[in-house]
DNA sequence: AAGGTATTTGACACGATGTCAAAAACATGA
DNA sequence: TCATGTTTTTGACATCGTGTCAAATACCTT
């Protein structure tokens, strides 16, 4: 066997940084490839295609991204709960400059209805998962909550809710660019959802 | 002068159906040429550019689905125009089939920081306008609607926590493609907002 | 009928994806 | 130590995309 000559976690980094930046699509294995110090046939060798390279960048993203979410929405009063996770997930596609937005939703709206370009099933599935996932850990809050008092609803329609309101926070980043707005909403959000109206 | 041998309306539906079911960047000129019975050299004559296409076909649906929207949002008691704003907006992008989603998201989603590849800050303005005047629109509903008494708060906020929700609908749609969810979270979404908890 | 002008057409440059065969480099066994 | 085998690397290639340009074309106008 001839030995590796890149290290495949730094390609992975180096990688998942240019997608996120400019989307799968407005990335170009060369670009990686340049970046990593690589060639650009090692990288089909060692991953196969654009979209593998990206999946497999991806999980690794998805990992580290829903352990910070477990962390923020495990303890605490369930109103420091949601806000810290709101928090979180503004600060996320916040972070970069230019800020960078959420790979998630950029990567949904990048999905091919017809396989051949574009992202296809197995993309669709890891970004799934990782909303149902997100989703799993807000009605868990949300249920810990109501049995404090500090919640009173149904927590499934309730986290479906708030993630939905998190993944319009990401396409609203995009239109406007206006983080105060983005928070405004949120804390809204949540005073909607503990039914404290704000005077 | 030499005429034109082709509609440009023509065109621009023909265009703007592409662009919707598979996006910008996954949309070849050589697809709509074909489609619309047209030199590809024609439409760099006639339009410029991809971008420049896609600007004018998409003025043309935001103003359609801008009037349809004032339309739903414009009479009827509050929840009444909130429902049917939603029904809208979900049946708008389950649209098709398969489903083509939200165009305006999946603009925002496919915009590019530094320009050169993807949509620029043009397309920005256009999607970020039909955002905000959809807004205006829905704030306009809930400041009647309190008028009347049929609702309690701050319509600014309201409607752009309303917005936001049907942005996240478009992201749950491509991560889903559940119908029934979509609903039933635009129903806990003009519950909540309305203040009335279902039981 | 002739000329001007905008449109059409096809060739070209460039860059991207993905494939492939040949070259290269290391691990292993003799 | 050296030959062998296997995997990685490398560069060439086919194909498809955008965008540009000059030449040909067809109509409107005078």
């Amino acid at each position: 066997m001839r030995p590796r000559e890149f290290d495949h976690d730094d390609v992975l980094r180096v990688a998942f940084e240019q997608f996120w930046r400019r989307g799968v699509r407005g990335t170009s294995l060369s670009d990686i490839a340049r970046e990593a110090g690589v060639q650009r046939g090692s990288l089909y060798n060692a991953f196969g295609s654009k979209e593998a390279l990206f999946l497999a960048a991806y999980e690794r993203y998805a990992g580290d991204y829903l352990s910070s979410v477990q962390k923020v929405l495990g303890s605490g009063p369930l109103r420091k709960r949601l806000t810290a996770f709101f928090d979180l997930t503004i600060k996320n596609f916040r972070s970069g400059s230019p800020p960078r937005g959420c790979p998630t939703t950029r990567g949904l709206m990048e999905l091919a209805s017809d396989d051949g370009e574009g992202l296809d099933e197995d993309a669709r599935r890891a970004f799934a998962d990782l909303v149902s996932r997100i989703t799993g850990l807000v009605q868990d809050a949300l249920s810990e909550g109501a049995q404090r008092g500090e919640f009173n609803g149904a927590p499934e329609v309730a986290a479906l809710h708030i993630v939905t309101v998190t993944r319009g926070l990401a396409v609203l980043e995009r239109a406007f660019g206006d983080e105060p707005q983005l928070r405004k909403i949120a804390a809204h959000t949540v005073d909607l959802v503990l039914n404290e109206k704000r005077r």
